[in-house]
DNA sequence: CTTGACTCTCCCCTTATGGGATGGTGTATA
DNA sequence: TATACACCATCCCATAAGGGGAGAGTCAAG
């Protein structure tokens, strides 16, 4: 019969740890003076104490270790467990992996222009959204103006709740600098009817978005797809669907190139492999 | 000027995060009404908030995060705080592969033997520790109680504190049936005088203690010192002193080799590479 | 004016301990 | 035998990054 102290300096597991083990249930002290609450150990609980340091090295819970060491436990259900361990471990290593390959990308990045990133990148889940759109086929992406123009008369004519911020959604599969074919579209609530070329639809959920906010006058924004192309191919990502552009905040005069306090948010759709 | 609900469905960052990010400082709200409490915050904080969620996939705490996003943060500094970041991921990388192979040993022995395992060895360490000690050559194990006699003896007429298990050294660097150099050794306090074959001295400090836990019959104990040498050479280890024998619980019959009720812990001093 | 959706603050919960306060115990020594 | 001192007990608080929920106040629409 040892003291907790005794055990603690033995094992080397501390004071505070064994006496949470025992509030725990994993390492009951042979006896408890039912007047002074003094913990008795013995020599014979140590097997047990280095599972448990054991266990608590392969990672597992100090719960799971509990159920671990129920000394009727079927060794199926301890193949079983370390299977699920073994493949928690994988999975932990694969992300470490490509967290250290993004850190590496930073770093990279920051060597190459001395300074700071201009973009930051982010992975987001998209819900689907109800809106109402105009598309068609321009010239140049400041001619889409002339698609928002028919898009507003109808949403003031129809007194429309807008919900979210414009977006315009580049329907050519590839890149192209001429003849777009854009579907502007505004986020909409409550049941409309289409009207015209003013189009009822709702835009797919989309279960990994990479985006960036760009801030910046408009014939800056070709900065913000670029850097977000490289970052998705360099992400083991490709392109799924078509882009979208949301006008987070637009220029004070309307349709102006050159505002530099308007803020874009550009959209990928993605997906890995 | 939106709603933190808004903000939170734009960025699919939940609104008790951003709650949570203004508290911290990370992301004020660009206005907060003094009457309700309202947080109203602006799109313009997207990239701010991007960037933050961008850090965080890194694997960078708030706090680390708090600080990297300070505009006036030298460039310098933030490449610093990235090879930083860089070499505990790869620390964690090596960690956690590490772990897994300790995983899959696990599950080997099981599939093997069908059984769980019957020895659990920790690595601890053990502090230097003052001895009274007698060191001889004895023909085989069983006769080290000769040297015993001796120690006892002594420390009897000294009236010694006795203040751990007593244990035995195995001197010899490679180990062998016959004629082993043993030191028989028992930890005490205060200062006492050698005499004759009794020597006091102090165990040193092993920094990589690999231990195992032993119950049953002494004649079963090499299974211990196979399991032990087997884990050692497994986990890339390699021993580098003397072995120690704990005994912490002696036959009832002095020298009973098969009394099943003995306990002991074989300890053996190893170090990596 | 009411309803329902939204927001606020406050408090407790999570893991596996560590730190410290306060007060009772065990034992070696004067 | 008194005391010093190491040891032990419980209780409370703290960690990181929020999640869950209570109770109360606020906003916009019908």
């Amino acid at each position: 019969m040892i003291r907790i102290g005794d055990l603690s300096k033995f094992s080397r597991v501390s004071v505070k740890t064994l006496r949470y083990y025992d509030e725990m249930g994993l390492l009951k002290p042979v006896e408890v003076d039912r007047f002074t609450g003094y913990r008795y150990y013995d020599f014979e609980q140590l097997p047990r104490l280095y599972r448990i340091l054991a266990l608590k090295d392969l990672g597992f819970s100090l719960e799971e270790i509990g159920r671990l060491i129920e000394s009727d436990l079927p060794v199926e259900q301890m193949r079983g467990m370390l299977k699920l361990r073994q493949a928690e471990i994988r999975q932990r290593v694969v992300d470490e992996a490509e967290r250290l390959e993004r850190v590496e990308r930073w770093l990279k990045q920051i060597e190459q222009e001395n300074s700071m990133l201009k973009y930051d990148i982010v992975i987001k889940k998209i819900e689907p959204l109800k809106v109402a759109s105009v598309r068609g086929v321009v010239p140049t992406p400041p001619d889409q103006s002339s698609l928002w123009g028919e898009l507003m008369e109808y949403l003031n004519r129809e007194k429309a709740q807008m919900i979210g911020p414009p977006q315009a959604i580049y329907h050519d599969p590839d890149f192209r600098e001429r003849d777009l074919d854009i579907e502007v579209c505004m986020p909409i609530n409550g049941e409309m009817t289409p009207s015209g070329r003013v189009n009822i639809g709702n835009l797919p959920a989309v279960e990994t978005m990479a985006c960036v906010v760009h801030a910046g006058p408009f014939n800056t924004l070709p900065q913000a797809y670029d850097a977000l192309g490289k970052w998705v191919s360099d992400n083991g990502y490709h392109v799924v669907g078509p882009a979208r552009e949301l006008n987070l905040r637009l220029p004070e005069i309307p349709g102006d190139q050159n505002d530099p306090n308007t803020l874009n948010e550009v959209q990928f759709p993605v997906a890995k492999e």
